[in-house]
DNA sequence: CAAAGGTCCTGCTCGC
DNA sequence: TGCGAGCAGGACCTTT
């Protein structure tokens, strides 16, 4: 389900009823996650205010007053504010019950996300020490995509997958930004040159940035019953579209597995 | 049986 | 031979 633009959704749907406040109780039903749930969770976080709610790639950070509670939401997952939260269905592993009553339950399915307590500074920790830039950031340009993209013979489509390389570009993210910058996805990622990487990091930051606006204006039914994200409202030029027109120049759009991952692209209009 | 929007880890190859 | 970087594949799960 997540890419960026939902994470990032989510972080602006939740911090009106996390920021500032206290958390009153955690309530761990599922431990088994990809990562193993935080050994006792709830007696670390219980009773601590939430200093801030943040985001770094596809991680949410509620930084609190003595550490940080890491959650990723996986292929899968979701966070939701409940007024009045009805028993946990299937897959509701977490709740954080907020002394206002508020309960943000973690729900996902095929427990591919994480929840864990860090204790130190949170970037220090493995899973965020190295992580690239965000792609809205400054210092996340083509020049930078075509030096790291030196010596590398992946697909670049792999590359900008990498959230070694950038963070946040998901599998559907990725189809379209190369489409929009006209760059074959399976493309060696050492061989395009310097211009072509800066129409892609504009591709790039055009396609995350229109999703995130499309999901901003749904924002006010976060805690809509269905929770659809918005940004699905955002139209997809090949994403799924096999077999059907190009937008471009009605060529069919073509499927192909790149790095074990579905891949959709014009084979006239990339190259 | 295949596929689904993520990403960490392992073990291999290659080049210095 | 040793080492690091790059890279492919496997792993983790459930639902449709």
């Amino acid at each position: 389900m997540p890419e960026l633009p939902e994470v990032e959704t989510t972080c602006r749907g939740i911090t009106p009823y996390l920021k500032g406040k206290y958390i009153g109780e955690a309530v761990v039903r599922q431990r088994r996650l990809r990562l193993p749930v935080t050994r006792g969770l709830a007696g670390k976080v219980g009773g601590q205010r939430v200093i801030q709610v943040a985001r770094r790639g596809k991680y949410i950070l509620l930084h609190l007053q003595r550490g940080c509670l890491l959650y990723h939401l996986g292929m899968s997952g979701s966070l939701r504010i409940l007024q009045a939260p009805p028993p946990p269905a299937a897959h509701d592993h977490l709740d954080i019950v907020m002394k206002s009553g508020a309960v943000m339950r973690f729900r996902d399915p095929r427990r591919f996300g994480t929840v864990l307590w860090l204790a130190g500074d949170p970037l220090r920790h493995k899973l965020l020490a190295h992580l690239g830039p965000e792609p809205l950031g400054e210092d996340f340009t083509g020049d930078y995509l075509y030096r790291v993209a030196q010596g590398r013979r992946t697909a670049v489509k792999n590359l900008i997958m990498d959230s070694h390389i950038v963070v946040g570009v998901g599998n559907i993210y990725a189809s379209e930004a190369l489409f929009a910058a006209g760059i074959h996805p399976a493309r060696p990622a050492c061989r395009i040159s310097k211009p072509r990487y800066e129409k892609l990091a504009h591709a790039i930051r055009k396609v995350l940035a229109e999703a995130i606006t499309a999901g901003g204006t749904t924002l006010r039914d976060f805690m809509r019953e269905d929770g659809r994200p918005g940004y699905f409202s955002v139209k997809l030029s090949v994403y799924h579209r096999e077999g059907e027109a190009c937008p471009i120049c009605a060529t069919p759009i073509a499927k192909r597995i790149i790095g074990q991952r579905a891949s959709f692209y014009c084979s006239r209009c990339q190259r």
